[in-house]
DNA sequence: CGCCTATTTGATCTGATTCAAACAATGTGG
DNA sequence: CCACATTGTTTGAATCAGATCAAATAGGCG
């Protein structure tokens, strides 16, 4: 009923949650003591679907998961990806039921956290709460940014700040190598998170790739060109709210 | 110093978070009591600029407010209509620098609160917290249903869409009169807020119109065949987590 | 090897944009 | 109370970014 993690630099819910704010020494040991149920998820599972009440949050330990909904005539939208130190759905805590699904991309490790011990944790570390509350409304932020470019930026633009955007993610929380990171997503789930169809998408990658930009095979992100990359997608980090201190190199 | 409202039901804070969940006598009273500099604003003014340090929060008392923000190539996405009731910047109380504006879209009247207010507030009335940071998580479904809206629906269900939301949004605030509600927005509003160019706001609204679905002029939408109108726009008001025995009749 | 899923390519079509101009409503100052 | 300016709405025509459809190719894996 503990995640097994050596210490609080490896877990990546503390890393998480330092990327974007201070943790005194006694909140870090209350988040490392959160009891939680660890458990294996194969990819392409539903993790809570709309509609559900649940009674737990989950913490992803490992891999990536998708937000998203579906029209009626079947049209999927993904709203986030997240990655390892994301509660993606920490909003369970303040509204009961789900407006929207969580399902695995790859197979994922997940920590299942009672909302009860969550709701204990929080009452004992009341500047906890702020912490949440506070990363809830950095991914609204990020919602935002979606919408941004969805709704006013054209393909080449959305798909550059989308890699953008992971790149600076996945650095926060120790996931990057160099100029790489893991970003094991298909060109459909790109499509469907920047609202474009998946032939689009596959065209305007080419165009990246051939611009010299990045390259992305098998699921890891190279990028080749950042300062040009970042100008094609008109990517302003600001949004994402991370605490620069801990980027200082 | 206070604002002179008669009781609480006339107090739009109390109206809107009522709507959305139940309030002690306690914290009635404790809401009623804060201390805000009330102002009246003209059209089209910002309240907040992306880059500003909020050292307060503004409460929205009368008017219609949006919070938009503009690429680099100068095309606004607007991301929200706030109404009355609303405390758009809430999230300031948690991020310090705001990466998108709010601006007026008619007069308004708007009740500034000190953040030091609010967090006394939120101290001394712990389940408080839990109430605002839920508003600011609807606040979030509702990007998330626009966001799906943008990425995957056409102009006509996007259109019957927001008009969905703005009739149960504003029915919430006690501000619906028969099928009718104020809605003073422009058709380039309409635009930025659902991605579109005005003109093809302009066509879909004929056909709106011409289906006989409803009427829109002078600032006032009159609904003439709801069940019609939510059909088109694909509409399922659960995003809004309104608390439905408030609305039993 | 053979199956399944993901990527790529080509051809065609369309919903929505853009540009440009007319028209309507509202407000302003003389 | 009217002339004029301003802002918002409407119309028409031309164009395009991106969708759709269909089929080929490439990878990964039991």
């Amino acid at each position: 009923m503990r995640v097994p993690f050596s210490s609080a630099e490896a877990h990546p819910l503390v890393l998480k949650l330092e990327s974007i704010t201070d943790l005194s020494q006694d909140e870090t040991a209350a988040l490392l003591a959160l009891p939680m149920r660890v458990q294996e998820i194969r990819a392409d599972q539903d993790i809570v679907r709309e509609g559900d009440r649940p009674s737990q949050c989950c913490l992803l330990l490992e891999g990536f998961i998708a937000r998203y909904k579906v029209t009626y005539k079947g049209k999927r939208q993904i709203f986030a990806f997240h990655t390892p130190g994301d509660i993606p759905d920490a909003l369970s805590l303040q509204i009961k039921i789900m407006d929207h699904s969580l399902g695995t991309l790859t197979p994922c490790k997940v920590g299942f956290i009672q909302h009860e011990h969550m709701r204990s944790l929080l009452r004992e570390h009341p500047r906890l709460t702020d912490v949440f509350w506070r990363e809830t409304l950095i991914d609204a932020a990020i919602f935002r940014e979606w919408m941004l470019a969805i709704g006013r930026r054209d393909a080449k633009t959305r798909v550059a700040h989308l890699f953008c955007e992971m790149v600076m993610r996945l650095r926060a929380v120790g996931l990057q190598t160099g100029n790489t990171v893991p970003l094991p997503l298909t060109q459909t789930e790109i499509a469907d998170a920047l609202g474009l169809s998946t032939v689009h998408v596959n065209r305007t990658l080419q165009e990246l790739r051939r611009e010299n930009l990045l390259e992305w095979d098998r699921g890891v992100l190279d990028v080749i060109n950042w300062k040009r990359l970042t100008l094609t997608g008109e990517f302003d980090p600001a949004y994402l709210h991370q605490d620069p201190k801990h980027f200082a190199a």
